[in-house]
This record gives C-alpha cells, structure tokens and sequence, in this order.
DNA sequence: ATTCATGCAAACAATTTGCACCCTG
DNA sequence: CAGGGTGCAAATTGTTTGCATGAAT
C-alpha cells in the first residue's frame, strides 16, 4: 500500500460511502459532494475510489449499465440488484451459504480470495410501479 | 421478441460461442471470425451479441476490465474468474447449491430472475508462472 | 524540500448509433 | 417490396492520464 497524505476530499468519499445504503458510482460521489466541494473534479472522485479500492477500504460490487458500483460494508454478503432500476440492495449475509465462503481452493481451478454472489430480478418499487 | 430474418453472420456468431471454452467478449470473436467473414463489422457483433442475450440463447457473465464476457451455456452453473490473467473458468452446476436456487423471491427485497455466483481469485497457470 | 493530491482537459477504450445499401422472406 | 441486417464512421460514455499547481508532512 502506498504511502499517503491526508486528504479531506479522501475522507469525505470514504465518510459518504459509508453513511450511504446506496452502492455509489463515480459520478453519483461527485454529484453528492459537489456542493460541499465546489472545486472538486471527477478525476479526483475516480482516483481515490481506486485507491481505497485498493486499500480494502471500499469493494467493486459489479458494473451496471456501463459505471462501476461500489461498497464500503466490507463483511461477506450478497446484492440483489433490479434488472429494471438497476438500484442494488445488501442482503443479509447469512444469504451467502457457510458452504459457499468455505471454499478456498477449487482443484485444478484456484485459488479463491472473494466470492460474489448476486441475485438479479426486479425489486419490490419496480414491480409495484408495473401493476398500476 | 422482434421478429428477425437469418442471418448467416449471427449463426457464426452463435455457433462460435457454444463451441468455445472462452467467455469470449466481443472483439475475441471479431477477431476469430473476421478471416471467415473480412467484411465482418465490430459493430454487427456488438449488435448479435445484444441480440442473443435479449432471445436469451447467451448470457452476460460480467465485466472484466472494461468489457463484457459472455456465455452460451445457459444451465445454471457459477464461474471462476481470475485476477490476474482475467480468464473465466466454468464450474460445475453443483458448486451452485440447490439452496441458492431455490430462492426465488427474497421478502422485502424483490422476485429473483438469475443467480450469479462468482468466484473471484487466481487460477493454477497464473499460479504457477508467480512461483517460477 | 519532497512527496502526495487535485483540477483541468485531453486521451482512451468499449460500446452505440445514424445512414445508405444489401439481403431475406 | 417491406423490414430486417450490416459496414462504416462518427458519436457517446465511463474512465484514465499528463501536466502544472497547491497541500501535507
């Protein structure tokens, strides 16, 4: 890990992130923190996600409709994500089987250092919203 | 599903993804099958792929640096994706526990459609190379 | 002082799209 | 001949990067 400086737009994505049931993108970051940080730029937004990435702060849950998403709830557990909205929600980890986090090793496959496990459908606004 | 004519470059396209181990993306199979067809377009892939996932005969795997990865085995079955070489690896239908497809529809959240479970590590070849 | 952090804009890369033309039914 | 299907190139979009400047240590 490298080395690094404090950094107060650093500390306001990790803070946003974490204070958010969202799973933010970068551009969603950047909208919210706007206003508190006028001079802020996307760049800056992409660069430190990264970085925290990188640091084990934060994890990529998957990219939906082109722009990653991210996730600072770093306890195992699974997303449900709508295929309508496209809106992701955390579900409770013991939805992620002791079965499926045991595994460390597939023979003749590898090494696992993280499983993903996510559930696509339609969530509950989505289908309301088709009812009427 | 919108009606649609034959079209021979879809066929070699499809044909091209259930014969291949790969997962491939869509510039894998441009470039396999442009000696076949030289005035094959990116863009006709691009198009066909959509197309076959929209008739549900493939189905997206999941981004991996940038660009998207398919798969034209449609039995339910979990992948292996390496970190480092970014190669996907099927596994078998049995590492998908009967548990986890059985859920249908999680209460509160929404009604499930697919299941993706991913397991997200490094495989034997990458392995093997870091140790030499 | 040295190294890190950032704004800005340009560069990139994957994908989509408009349009003219060809093919299938 | 009507409605797909495609090549081509331009447009879009999410993300990265080079560079000059400002901040942290």
């Amino acid at each position: 890990m490298r080395t690094q400086n404090y950094s107060r737009k650093r500390q306001a994505i990790y803070d946003l992130m974490l204070s958010t049931q969202e799973h933010p993108s970068a551009e969603w970051i950047y909208t919210k923190l706007k206003p508190e940080f006028p001079d802020l730029s996307l760049g800056t937004v992409y660069r430190n996600l990264k970085l925290l990435e990188e640091n084990g702060a934060i994890r990529a849950v998957t990219v939906i409709s082109g722009s990653e998403h991210y996730d600072a709830i770093m306890t195992p557990h699974p997303h449900f994500i709508c295929n309508l909205c496209g809106k992701i929600q955390d579900l409770p980890a013991k939805f992620l089987l002791p079965e499926l986090t045991s595994v460390k090793r597939i023979r003749g496959v590898g090494q696992i250092d993280l499983t993903s496990l996510i559930y696509y459908g339609c969530c509950e606004e989505c289908s309301d919203e088709n009812k009427v």
